[in-house]
DNA sequence: AGTTGTTAGTATATGTCGTACACAGTACGG
DNA sequence: CCGTACTGTGTACGACATATACTAACAACT
């Protein structure tokens, strides 16, 4: 019945859950880059499992039976099912199904559904654009670069629904961050500057695209534009008229009868403002 | 068979894909402020009900017993239950095992599971901090209400793993925006513009937080900081050495040797260059 | 006070999902 | 040409969301 449960409730018991090699050394909140790459060399065996299987050539052995089919095809139905009905339909059954083989048969190729999720992430990502001028000013290219990870994110929207940072980071993820580190770096700001610029303009990419990026999922599951505007409008409207929301209200009836930006615009003014931000950081710096 | 697996809630009608007001109007990538608002008089009747149950006042008939507890119980249990063990920890049994009732019993108060999630997403926002000077700089203000806001996020790191734009909004969602807005709108910038900075600030916020969001989640679920850093490093460290990555490359091992920033560091580093391409953009527009 | 209808929590059942385990067939390497 | 390592399959089980039918409480109207 619950009792079941119930055990779960009460689990605060004194060893909380998995154990580490050092078992009681009181835990840090800052970290620092150093901290990242000093315990690089001891390495979680699970988690180092998942990003083997994302990074390591996984040739199987001769002997017994030829393989009916690769792991490449599983993510790439897992993919195509994750567009076509959500990331929510992607469960082992359907997958397997889809490539015509039972439930199981893809325990063979991916330990577990976690495993085969990483998978999914790291090929849903893609390649980025290819730097069309590898020399030429840093501006454009950032700018084209954002505005393409942006698009990649609304054309997936279910790679928004995970968090992928947690996850082991496979080629496609490193390969987005090196496609904005290379113009970046055109700029001469020090390495440890450059790994900021990158974290605030992937993360203004990021954070800014979740209003398309909930929308283009919608979108994906049948909701029209209109539905899911309104869904947003009518809880966005119950600011207005509420006292503790009069500076958000009166942004909110002021924004609807001035000239109304599209979404690509908003975006794009807000990613200028930022440049800004890291071009007067960039020419303060050297002067 | 592909089993046809809709979201769950969405399934009861004979059509698999929800039905809307205007049916085959073209569907339109570009969305303004106005379509927005526009739209929401006509709003989805699942999504509206969603949004009632967050904002209005749900008191119940007096006929029939007494009932044994109220939603708001509900809620904390659940949010508990996430803070302790997470996310996935959340389920229909668990919560009602913590308050000591059957599962179906939470049903009585929520429709579905969906309609729990709302409510335990914007009670785990809570409410933003009190503005200590209600007409002092905006920039401090703001620089407090980023940090406030990341504060949050990692302290319920559980929170980034739903995709919450989509969602219905409750207060405390629009609270938080509240006291974004508040402090911006005495910059003296356009309604419009308004708009467009709450959602630059708040997306960096959002999109920066996320590799603390990341540990902070791991570190919830017993995972140390050391392995934690190592599963991300092992992954980041593939870089070194691959011709594919070679400036990401150089750019890590020469932030590791240099002098190392926190990550809160990191992350005001960062909001310090966003508020400057605001500010430019304030004192250029206005002279 | 007795009746009645609404409502609260419960019991039970069904279908989906992840995954453990044992099996039977297959083909390479000895 | 046989053993063995590996293949996909069949079956089983427990967790989970949720529909449906129930029992009992209790206010309101006789």
């Amino acid at each position: 019945m619950t009792a079941r449960k119930q055990k779960a409730s009460a689990k605060r018991s004194p060893t909380p859950r998995r154990r580490d090699e050092e078992p009681d050394r009181p835990v840090r909140t800052e970290l620092t880059h150093d901290d990242l790459l000093q315990a690089a060399t001891r390495v979680d065996p699970e988690l180092r499992r998942r990003s083997g299987l994302l990074w390591e050539d996984r040739s199987r052995s001769t002997r017994g039976p030829r393989a009916a089919f690769t792991p490449e095809e599983v993510v790439r139905a897992a993919v195509s099912l994750a567009d076509e009905e959500g990331f929510g339909a992607v469960t082992m059954q359907a997958v397997s199904a889809r490539l015509g083989f039972t439930t199981m048969a893809i325990y063979r190729y991916f330990p577990n559904k976690e495993a085969l999720y990483d998978a999914i992430v790291d090929a849903g990502l893609g390649s980025p654009p290819r730097a069309d001028d590898p020399s030429g000013p840093w501006r454009p290219a950032v700018t084209r670069w954002a505005h393409a990870k942006r698009e990649m994110l609304c054309a997936r929207p279910w790679l928004a629904e995970l968090p992928f940072v947690a996850a082991p980071h496979g080629p496609n993820w490193l390969s987005w961050l090196e496609a904005l580190a290379a113009p970046l770096s055109r700029t001469g700001l020090s390495a440890a500057d450059l790994g900021q610029m990158i974290s605030v303009i992937d993360g203004y990419t990021r954070g800014a695209s979740d209003t398309s990026i909930a929308l283009a999922r919608s979108r994906a599951r049948g909701v029209s534009v209109q539905a899911w505007a309104a869904a947003v409008g009518a809880d966005l409207g119950r600011a207005i008229g509420d006292p503790r929301f009069t500076v958000f209200a009166s942004i909110l009836t002021a924004a609807s009868e001035g000239t109304a930006r599209s979404m690509t615009e908003s975006f794009d003014f807000g990613l200028q403002r930022v440049l800004d931000g890291v071009e007067l950081y960039m020419t303060a710096g050297s002067e």
